[in-house]
DNA sequence: GACTAAGTTTTCCTATAGGATTTTTTAGCG
DNA sequence: CGCTAAAAAATCCTATAGGAAAACTTAGTC
């Protein structure tokens, strides 16, 4: 049984901070769904992952009833919890439309009323995707997604409004689109020759050409917010926004054609 | 020992429909934080609650666990839960503000695209506001808000925006703003002269004024809806909006004044 | 009066047993 | 051979007791 040595190593590994066992299996689970560990649209069976996980079934109870209310989980009553299917297109389409509800506002707003904390924070981060950059392979991809995600939530949350940035972050978009992008690379979707042909459209689109390009409209929109011109981040993010969906689509297309 | 014998009444009542019941406590704790059984910002204390509702741990946690999501309850690690606070003046404010990035969208969407099904489902919510304006007294209060909560919520769903409907449902707004006025319903703001003060707006501004005219906006919305006239909807919403954060927002500074 | 230390309480986690429901398998019948 | 129905297995959900760690309280000493 592999299972048990690494049990005993998490064991001694979890002494010193046990603090809160459940939240860790929370990240770990939603982990899993992020990298299709967990597949879209499969069972997950409860007493297997305590077991997987080497935790009780307590935590990861605790855990999947978060991620249900995340959307990321679904709980069908007396049969299990299941992950999530992938966006469909339309939601692909509508998870954009909502983001332009809501970013274009949280720019101008946070160019509006930033301060100085705010406009470290910025540059720390644009410096973070100047370094992502130079990464190459996997890894990149990786820093790119997890940079993007994080300038977002950072720009809801400079403009000041909870409730905003609250329903930004509960949208998980950055999670929904990795998961449709990971599905592409993983070949997970039928057909060798197309799964190739979205390979080259995710190397082309996103970590070259859309890479760099998202990180220029980035740079955009933090210099209008640090300039604290409004009307400029607002239509910026807007741009960004529908450019992003431009490039997102033929990945998100891809898996829907089928 | 009290617990036994209700235990036992408790599994012969449960026994036709055992479905979900961590589903039912979710429900229950909610109604309890709803109408301040569950005082804002007071302890929750995990057993106690069980023992209170009768059921094991295992359902109360895992209805935490959701509510913790939902932001009505706050979880301090080793600590315990605590119900979260009435709205701030800002969180109120920031709430409407949200709002209105939100359901105007929503109301011209649904105007759009709009179907007979659609159109009946909004008829029918305006007749069930009309029958509630009738009722009087505490009830009518009750019933007002929930046609409000529903009216909302179904515009939203109309609009075909997932993501947009799950966001307006995930900020729980009518629930915010109940609490709010049922805080000063229940004198819980101290001063007895302000309490009365506030039971005085709550019933000029809600229960008869408001009441009524938010119906008759309710009613402009729901009719450029079922005309497909989707600027007149989008704007009637955007003015509805603005008016009840005016009608609203005595009874929140009051809490917030203190 | 302030600080350290032991004791108490609270909270979180584990473990396991058992009841209920769905799904699968098997048997019987037309 | 195909369909219905009953039995078995798997799975999910709940209940309860108890142990470990942290936080809080209390007491004692300088």
């Amino acid at each position: 049984m592999p299972t048990k040595k690494s049990a005993s190593t998490r064991t001694a590994k979890r002494a010193p901070r046990r603090s809160v066992l459940s939240d860790e299996i929370y990240e770990m689970i939603k982990a899993m769904i992020f990298d299709h560990e967990i597949a879209p649209g499969s069972r997950v069976n409860i007493d297997a992952l305590a077991v997987q996980l080497d935790v009780s079934q307590t935590p990861v109870r605790e855990a999947l009833a978060r991620l249900e209310s995340d959307g990321l989980i679904a709980k069908e009553p007396l049969k299990g919890y299941k992950a999530t299917a992938l966006l469909s297109l339309k939601e692909f389409n509508d998870l954009f439309q909502f983001r332009l509800l809501i970013e274009p506002w949280a720019a101008e707003q946070a160019a509006k009323i930033v301060d100085n904390t705010g406009k470290t924070a910025l540059k720390a981060e644009m410096q973070s995707a100047k370094t992502a950059l130079k990464i190459s392979g996997d890894d990149q991809f990786q820093a790119l997604t997890e940079h993007d995600a994080r300038f977002h939530a950072l720009i809801a949350s400079i403009s000041g409004n909870q409730s905003v940035a609250d329903s930004y972050e509960r949208t998980h978009c950055h999670l929904h689109l990795f998961r449709l992008f990971m599905a592409n690379k993983l070949h997970l979707i039928e057909g060798e020759s197309r799964a190739k042909f979205v390979q080259d459209l995710f190397e082309e689109y996103y970590q070259v050409g859309s890479g760099q390009l998202a990180i220029k409209e980035h740079d955009v929109i933090a210099k209008a917010i640090i300039d604290q011109n409004s009307k400029a981040a607002r239509t910026a993010m807007h741009a960004h926004i529908e450019s992003s969906l431009k490039r997102f689509s033929p990945a998100a297309q891809a898996i829907n054609k089928k």
